[in-house]
RNA sequence: GCCGGCUUAGCUCAGCUGGUAGAGCAACCGCCUUGUAAGCGGUAGGCCGUUGGUUCGAAUCCGACAGCCGGCACCA
């Protein structure tokens, strides 16, 4: 008489199974129809395979693609390995090494056979198609339970070198699980659909292929990788391909050139080229910006583009990141007509890429009382730094930039009040903009100078100020990340959801006691004595250069009113209407709202088109009806309400409520 | 920086296996005075990224370099 296992199930009911049988087992005894649906099972909470036997007693409840975030992982992975086998179908030699899921599907990285070279997008479409014949063939997968020993030993007899290092190297003590499908396996720890059957052979598809390297790391072998995306049927698929295709539509690089906000060009890659229309976003953000910072008791100040290499020798920048800083000899005249003329003792100055130890030379001016503390200082510091070229990315990721940038000095007992005013003035900044956010703390990095008592300390400080600003909640997204800080602190991230739901980090804090020991910065406290004051390094927008990326991809170049560059066009339909639109456009002007004319010999359907497609908010229309009576027909850009006459001043009064920024509405 | 792809008119893109370039839109010039997302006709516009090579001949084939795109790595 064999010992009977309870199975629970989520609807309450128990049901006693022989050991050995599954949740599968169960699945069928409920219905053939739960059966065909189930994809795998929870047992206790854990993810596990639809045939994998009970061991005791457990809980049960069987995933089906209703449970979506389970059903899409599992689906996922089971592509991933899929694109596996394909792959060493056809190219016989590939070694596989990891394939896991991601947000939208799957990868699988690949070390090719050495006569072939990375894979290309030309090989996806037959890999796509071997794919579905695995898929059509309906190999059960099972699961296996090996030694370390016999894993090397079966990698290494196949070639699978990278397999094998990663299996003399997995933890000591873990299950080690292999995969089969037919012939073809793969070490993974599951769980795994119970057949290649169950993936449906058209919610898929290859994408993209890259390069990475083994391992994530920069000295390791580059591997070949193969992107797909992948859903539970058809239709997400081409719901997901449809996305793809509208945020393609918002790329601030495509918007910024249809618009004429800005150029990149060869000769100065990496820096931003302002056209006058995008320059007038910039300045409406900056005037915004500086309204906020003063409001909160900042003070601006400007300093050097170019300093000499001892100071960043000094602050530490020289040994840890002159790689990325742009150096100059400091020489006069520094050429000649031979060509270069650089000594050998020559000085070297950098261009700053940072403004931080400017700052803390601004606040060593003089004596500095306790009584002073904090001293806000801030800049809208252009920095430059050498990125990787690769790294380059439109206005996200430039080698000039902008931030707005401050440095608050102030006593150990003052940061956590300082941290708090400062989640405070981020939280009224990205509700201005309509942006949601969430607050992260990075926590220490491997690679840290300091003690830990001292990261101790500075992140419950962090920790502290956010929990009494009442932000270290589900609500704002709190989270703390591991291993993510700055190597000298610990640092508060905001990440800004756009409309699309992607995320961008562009708010941070971090307090520093490393630069102001490094740079002696010092103040006077209340015993006479000198004291090292903490530094706060932190930025709202990040850089501008980045934040109007955003806010373009945000809003899909639609801007509200106060930041487009033209706030309205007054647009005739006859000429005789030109005098007219011409007193119009001047009204507006007169209130400060910026305004344009078109008067050209065009359709007025042409002139709509035109316009729309700039994005204008407000298109005035004006014909000769408009003319003698003294309206104007009003059209709001995206809106749906039809165009409705108003007189000039009713649309001068609602425009002007919208044309204010956010922080001068009534 | 690494892997792959791309680079032709202001923009979007054609140009097969080599015979010194083509469209649409934009621009300019006419005609049309127009009522809410492209009126009609015409004209002009190109060192085919740069640079070496192969060839009688290169936008086209090969190499180097640069930039861009997609990733990887990096992001004080």
């Amino acid at each position: 008489m064999t010992e009977q296992f309870k199975i629970s199930l989520p609807d309450g009911s128990v049901r006693e199974v022989e050991p050995g049988a599954t949740p599968a087992d169960i699945a069928a005894a409920i219905g053939p129809g739960l059966a065909k649906a189930a994809l795998a099972a929870r047992v206790d909470g854990e993810l596990r395979d639809l045939n994998r036997p009970f061991e005791g007693d457990a809980d049960l409840a069987l995933v089906t693609s209703r449970d979506v975030d389970d059903a899409l992982e599992l689906v996922r992975h089971d592509y991933a390995h899929v694109l596996a086998e394909a792959v060493q179908n056809l190219f016989p030699g590939t070694q596989i090494t990891f394939g896991p899921s991601t947000d939208d599907g799957f990868y699988y990285d690949f070390a090719p056979p050495a006569d072939h070279g990375p894979f290309t997008e030309e090989d996806l479409p037959k890999i796509e198609e071997e794919m579905r014949r695995i898929i059509a063939r309906d190999t059960p997968l099972e699961r296996e339970v090996w030694t370390r020993q016999q894993l090397i030993q079966w990698f290494r007899d196949n070639g699978e070198t990278f397999k094998a290092e990663w299996a003399a190297e997995l933890p000591e003590g873990e299950e080690l699980t292999v995969y089969r499908a037919g012939d073809w396996l793969d070490m993974c720890r599951g769980p795994h659909l119970a057949s290649t059957g169950k993936l449906k052979p058209d919610a898929f598809k290859l994408t993209r292929v890259s390069g990475a390297y083994w391992r994530g790391d920069q000295k390791n072998a580059m591997l070949s990788r193969i992107y797909g995306t992948g859903w539970l049927d058809k239709k997400q698929l081409k719901e997901h391909l449809h996305r793809l295709e509208e945020a393609a539509k918002r790329d601030h690089r495509k918007l910024g050139r249809e618009m004429d906000l800005f150029h990149l060009q060869e000769e100065a890659h990496g820096s931003v080229f302002w056209h006058p229309k995008g320059y007038r976003i910039w300045r409406e953000l900056e005037a915004y910006m500086r309204r906020k910072m003063d409001g909160a008791g900042y003070r601006e100040i400007k300093t050097p583009q170019v300093m000499d290499a001892r100071q960043w020798e000094q602050s530490g920048h020289w040994g840890k990141y002159r790689e990325n800083m742009f150096v100059i000899p400091d020489e006069v005249p520094n050429t000649a007509d031979d060509g270069a003329l650089v000594s050998d003792e020559v000085d070297w100055m950098a261009l700053k890429p940072m403004n931080c130890p400017a700052h803390v030379l601004v606040f060593k001016q003089g004596i500095t009382s306790y009584r002073d503390l904090p001293i806000r200082l801030g800049e809208m510091g252009c920095c430059h730094r050498n990125e990787p070229h690769g790294a380059l990315h439109g206005l996200m990721r430039v080698r000039q930039f902008t931030q707005d940038d401050a440095h608050i000095f102030c006593t150990e007992e003052q940061i956590v009040e300082e941290v708090r005013a400062f989640c405070e003035l981020a939280d009224t900044v990205y509700k201005d903009f309509g942006f949601t956010y969430s607050i992260k703390l990075a926590l220490r990095p491997e690679q840290r100078f300091g003690s830990d008592e001292d990261w101790d300390k500075a992140e419950e400080e962090l920790r502290n100020a956010v929990r009494e600003a009442g932000m270290a909640t589900d609500e704002f997204g709190w989270e703390e990340l591991p291993g993510e800080g700055a190597f000298y602190a610990p640092k508060l991230e905001w990440h800004l959801t756009d409309a699309i739901g992607r995320t961008w980090q562009v708010g941070t804090i971090q307090s520093d006691r490393v630069l102001p020991e490094r740079l002696d910065a010092a103040y006077v406290g209340e015993d006479g004595e000198k004291h090292r004051p903490v530094m706060l390094h932190r930025a709202i927008f990040g850089s501008y250069e980045r934040f109007i990326g955003i806010l373009i991809e945000h809003f899909a170049g639609r801007l509200p009113a106060w930041l487009a560059p033209v706030q309205a066009v007054v647009a005739t339909i006859v000429s005789d209407a030109d005098d007219y639109a011409a007193e119009v456009a001047a009204k507006l002007a007169a209130a400060g709202i910026r305004v344009e004319t078109d008067t050209r010999n065009e359709k007025i359907n042409y002139k709509v088109r035109e316009h729309s497609l700039a994005k204008v908010p407000y298109l005035l229309v004006v014909g000769k009806r408009e003319a003698e009576e003294g309206t104007v027909a009003v059209r709001k850009l995206g809106s749906d309400e039809r165009q409705r006459v108003t007189g000039v001043d009713e649309f001068l009064a609602e425009l002007k409520g919208e044309a204010a920024a956010p922080d001068h509405r009534g």
